[in-house]
DNA sequence: ACATGTGAAGCGCTTCACAGCG
DNA sequence: CGCTGTGAAGCGCTTCACATGT
């Protein structure tokens, strides 16, 4: 049946697909204990994740591995392609650049830039690192609808209104800073060391019960 | 009061703070509603996230700015000191060496470890990276207690129990798999393309809407 | 027999609304 | 008067437990 999504699901999609990508390629069938395992997540809540994209598990059996996985790349919109510009070429920007779980999932960076004349003509897994003033033009002639942000911080928020004008309808940013929204414009956020404090609250309080 | 703190609350912790350091030098005094329109999100929120730590706000006034700093990193345990080891010397491991945000939160890069011999001996932001044999005695004589993984996904669960064996606490995984985590120690994930994936989903359902 | 799909109960987080206090 | 701190209500997610279907 169809109804609407809950956003922790589509969060947890990603994740279900990714157990699914790791199984043995001769096995056709998961049930939802072993897929729960897997994620390390309570198999009820498998089987309600996987309701919402539809029925298609076979009571007594499990699921098809290779229809489930289909299903979430249709829902997730994965079979779809992405045009993303990345701005910002430092460490970070290349490492996105070359990180292959992207194009496997349909994104596919058609532009990097950053603002450093030095940086600008070199070369990053095929990709030639353009200027900023570039980015309007670039944007809207290659059609790309994701920018992700990894300039410094101070930088970020210029960046994200650039983009905004530019036509993205999503930013991703890594810098570490909270972005005010441009209007239309979707924006999530990864700060790489917000996962680190979260263990560092949980190693502290260890250690303070001790 | 002290009361438990939420896990949703131990997450939005590391914003506010982020928050609280973009704000002007001068600025000593924040109210709720001006955090929560920086976070992006509601001021009752703000209010209950703080007064999980305590109640210092100040009633028709708001919160001391260097005080509510003070006390996020006390909870967080940021004013503890902690070594952490980072294994895989990619992009994203030199990205994370290089990261000044590490840096101010406690969290200090005591060794780089990579498989790679043609990367060992090699520097990365004045350290030298060193071979996956030496891990366990570097964790052990440097007292890492927190373990970074950016290796290939293939690799990481080996490194996960290698890390685990020499006697870490904490592994935050960047590498793209689900963890089955040793026991002891807390893992958490961090997939740079999950956040990407449900930017798709949105996008994907404007699309099939408009 | 066995694993899915799902009402319903349980639980935790969010938000409201206002008492409390400077 | 202004803003915090917080009961209480509201809402959504999680988990249980079992009916359902093969």
């Amino acid at each position: 049946m169809k109804r609407p999504v809950p956003t922790v699901t589509v969060q947890r999609l990603p994740v279900y697909l990714q157990c699914l990508e790791s199984l043995s390629a001769g096995q056709s069938n998961v049930s939802s204990d072993e897929l729960a395992t897997l994620a390390g997540v309570n198999p009820a809540k498998v089987r309600k994740d996987l309701s919402y994209l539809g029925t298609f598990g076979v009571r007594g059996v499990g699921y098809d591995v290779e229809q489930l996985r289909f299903q979430i790349r249709v829902e997730l919109g994965l079979e779809s392609d992405w045009p993303v510009v990345i701005v910002g070429v430092g460490n970070l920007g290349r490492a996105l650049a070359n990180y292959a779980g992207f194009g496997e999932r349909g994104f596919h960076v058609v532009g990097l830039f950053d603002a450093d004349p030095t940086k600008v003509g070199t070369s990053v897994d095929g990709l030639v690192v353009e200027p900023l003033e570039d980015l309007h033009d670039a944007v809207r002639d290659r059609g790309a609808t994701i920018g992700i942000i990894t300039t410094p911080a101070e930088a970020a928020q210029d960046v994200a209104e650039a983009l905004a004008v530019a036509g993205v309808d999503s930013i991703l940013n890594f810098a570490p800073t909270v972005l005010k929204p441009p209007s239309g414009v979707e924006v999530r956020r990864v700060d790489l060391s917000t996962e680190l404090q979260v263990l560092s609250f949980y190693l502290h309080r260890r250690r303070a019960e001790a």
